[in-house]
DNA sequence: TTTATCCGTGACGCCATTGTCACCATCATA
DNA sequence: TATGATGGTGACAATGGCGTCACGGATAAA
């Protein structure tokens, strides 16, 4: 079960929350002021933390700023509860650290809405876009390559094609297929295209290229231990 | 827990599989022919399938092919087991279904690391790799885009940059992060080069601009609900 | 050994992508 | 309203990614 943590001084909203989450399968712990909740955070570091901006003492924006200061509390998402003046458009706009806000008054529905869509999004971004294999590192949220932990520059194209033979790393495939899935050629092309990628790709694999061996008569694959050589 | 099933018509050899892989947290099924292999594919649909070349009846490659053919376990990674001799260094060759092969005799430790290492790979491929957002759609595996469920083009740069601002949805980001985060510059570039790119994404993200939102004085962000027009 | 396939490679040219700049539009504030 | 700051836009040039081709080398079967 995911916790949020809402930290608001006025125990009527807070409750109304409360309770509209519960009522959503969430689990509740609340705060009164701005310690207090950084106090919670830290120590129990809930899935979500709803953040209203006027709290006696530390005020919400400072709150949130050392939220994002601490490791442990950085990747929390955070949504502000701001009232609805002129001079909060400002804030939020600069508050780049929330990861959204509502203006009061809100519904209890949309602020359930508004919880279940930011959760569901950071279980997404933390959730399989990294794939390694060997000496190879891929990010495919920064489409970012790496060898031996060292960053390099793949092409798109070259992105593609790796992470297609990975996922099916040992097992051999063919021409057609890879021009097929990676290029999005809908019929069979005689063509040199695919050996000239490979042979680019292998180019940058170095000193690792043996990872990438040609199974003749058919295509490539991509192995999980290198012939030796 | 996962499931593996096992065909293989040498009792002893399908009892040290089985052995083995059940010390290490996994469930096993076994079957003794191809045809047995294939019912109970179908009907358990396990995680994995170890499949023996050499089968009375119907030989691994036809249990294979068979497999290949349904909707039902098509997506079942397979592990082949086959015997050391010339001729199936073809086999292993031609055998673009296995998703890996293990030469007899084999060690049961070895049987057990490629088990591991395909079933990881395929909860790492089946996971978090589509992206949604309103009427967006990404795919970090082949790297496209869907608008309203139409295939679009994007630049790698617009990929990048889009996958960073709706796993921020709603949350505005600044120029320089962006820079950092999406160009990997390391200082501040004061230039036009993120406006441009703005404008050539929102060009291209007709009818529904109106998500990417100018956050002034701070940056841009995706919105959930674009502010009526 | 011969022969037919299949694969690797270097060179080349096209063109999409990208960054920059100048200029204009828009917005916030006095 | 006036003014300065900030964002939008169109045009342009440089670069790099990409597909094609011709040729040579490697491999497998006869």
């Amino acid at each position: 079960m995911q916790r949020i943590l809402i930290i608001e001084d006025e125990v009527d909203i807070a409750e109304l929350i409360s309770f509209n989450l519960q009522r959503n399968q969430f689990d509740t712990i609340l705060a009164h002021n701005g310690l207090e909740g950084l106090d919670k955070a830290m120590s129990i570091e809930p899935d979500l933390i709803i953040l209203d901006l006027m709290l006696p003492g530390m005020d919400g924006i400072s709150v949130n700023k050392e939220l994002k200061s601490d490791p442990r509390t950085r990747n929390i998402p955070v949504i502000m509860l701001t009232a609805k003046t002129q001079t909060d458009d400002r804030i939020t706009g600069l508050e780049t650290g929330a990861d959204d806000y509502i203006t009061k008054p809100f519904s209890p529905k949309e602020l359930v809405l508004r919880a279940q869509a930011i959760l569901k999004r950071t279980v997404q971004k933390n959730s399989g876009t990294v794939l390694e294999h060997g000496p190879f590192k891929f990010d495919k949220n920064t489409l970012s390559f790496y060898l031996d932990g060292q960053l390099e520059d793949l092409t798109s194209t070259e992105f593609k094609l790796m992470i297609f033979l990975i996922e099916r790393a040992n097992a051999p495939q063919d021409r057609s297929t890879l021009l097929k899935e990676v290029w999005g050629y809908s019929d069979y092309v005689n063509s040199r295209t695919l050996d000239t990628h490979i042979k680019r790709l292998r180019k940058k694999l170095e000193p690792h290229a043996g990872y990438l061996e040609t199974v003749r008569g058919v295509g490539y694959r991509i192995v999980d231990t290198p012939a030796a050589s």
